[in-house]
DNA sequence: TAGCAAATGACCCAAAAGGGTTATTGACAG
DNA sequence: CTGTCAATAACCCTTTTGGGTCATTTGCTA
């Protein structure tokens, strides 16, 4: 090598430098093979290992250092959800892709709750998969349509979202309630007297149609009425 | 016409219904006419008409009946959020996609929570739109990168989620207490003695830190103990 | 086997909560 | 200008809560 560092040398580190590091955890040998040679042969992929499972998620993701995931939720022994949590804790910046046959609510919001950064179905195409690690790669969220449909669906509030026509003041002593206030303390934090915020307060449960404080501060959260 | 009709006429009647029927709500003439000709140029797009405000949202999409609609928010009279209110609660089937310049959660939120079906930023390509158009059309949920780690971001709860360590049976009594049980009621739902009812309570506030029973249902719900 | 955590139960007692009834004032709509 | 509604306030009385202290049983673990 010497001094004189050729040109092809020089692409070839750049392209290493550029290149997007890619581990697999599928437990399905058929499909893990599969993927592998998608990767191997997608331009500016490096696949690091493929595991069919993750008993060892850590030690694999310390030597491996991938940029993006790729994993399976349904795993012997260890499922990929713990794997999400485990990598995720030390490795927050390590993209994770979910990429299995499970459509439900169940799996997806636990998923996403614990850092997965994206949630690709089986039945999608591979070349979905490849475009996938792209997103992710890139700081995208990649989603299967139906999967986006999901996670959009779940911040619709029913329209008909009972009005209970709480006033002002009641969801502001509602507020206090939740923090533990009593009806004393409420009365000095909004200068009235106790027996006032005793009004609201029995107004306010007649109008929720419950009958003591601690039901009345989950319909409230629960309803949107208070910020939870 | 009389009985024969045409090769011709029966194609281009198959193309009308399989159509993607398009109205568009943009101030900005300059943005609404760039978009109007990208859409009356791409194939399968029929562009119904261009909007200034939703002033008359309801009329409109009455007379137009899109299939997709392009919804900026910031609109002079009456926001964009104010339209999907409207058409979404007369005509849920519509998909509406939001396009604008605000990245930021309020607006975000506050579109999906009214049923916008994508949200794409205005800084994307044209291309996007276009290409975006086609999945909300599809059932998809189009999004902006961006806007996609948003909307996951969202379900991150903090790792950090402090562990109260309720036990089971504190978490069973905290559950009746927010569904409006009094001690007496839960004493009898579980076949204990009230006393122990109130053991298991008390316990309960040392480990929330709090003091009474509507703080410790909020702090609960909001901690994720008891379900929402 | 000693020890710990969870579940159970009891007693005392003061403070808080909840239900009912009634009333005044100010603001806003018809 | 009259009625409705929100906000304010008071009184009565019973039940519920919540804090403190103490004690027993069971099952699992070190």
């Amino acid at each position: 090598m010497g001094y004189f560092l050729s040109a092809n040398y020089l692409r070839n580190l750049y392209q290493k430098e550029s290149m997007i590091r890619i581990s697999i955890y599928e437990d399905n040998t058929r499909l893990s093979q599969l993927l592998s040679l998608m990767i191997e042969n997608t331009e500016g992929f490096e696949l690091m290992a493929c595991h069919e499972n993750c008993l060892e998620a850590l030690q694999n993701t310390r030597t491996e250092r991938p940029d993006v995931i790729v994993m399976d939720i349904d795993m012997p022994q260890r499922s990929g959800i713990d794997g999400v949590i485990e990598i995720k804790s030390h490795f927050p910046h390590i993209k994770i892709i979910m990429h299995t046959v499970f459509d439900g609510n169940e799996h997806l919001f636990d998923c996403l709750s614990k850092g997965a950064d994206g949630y690709i179905l089986k039945k999608d195409s591979s070349t979905r998969l490849i475009q996938a690690i792209k997103e992710a790669n890139e700081g995208g969220a990649p989603m299967s349509p139906f999967i986006a449909n999901k996670v959009l669906q779940s911040f619709r509030k029913p329209l008909i979202q009972e009005d209970f026509n709480l006033t002002e003041r009641e969801i502001e002593v509602l507020n206090l309630l939740a923090k533990g206030f009593s009806y004393r303390m409420i009365s000095i934090e909004l200068n009235i007297s106790v027996e006032t915020v005793r009004r609201h307060i029995k107004n306010t449960y007649q109008k929720l149609h419950v009958q003591c404080g601690p039901e009345a501060v989950a319909k409230a959260i629960r309803g949107g009425i208070i910020q939870s």
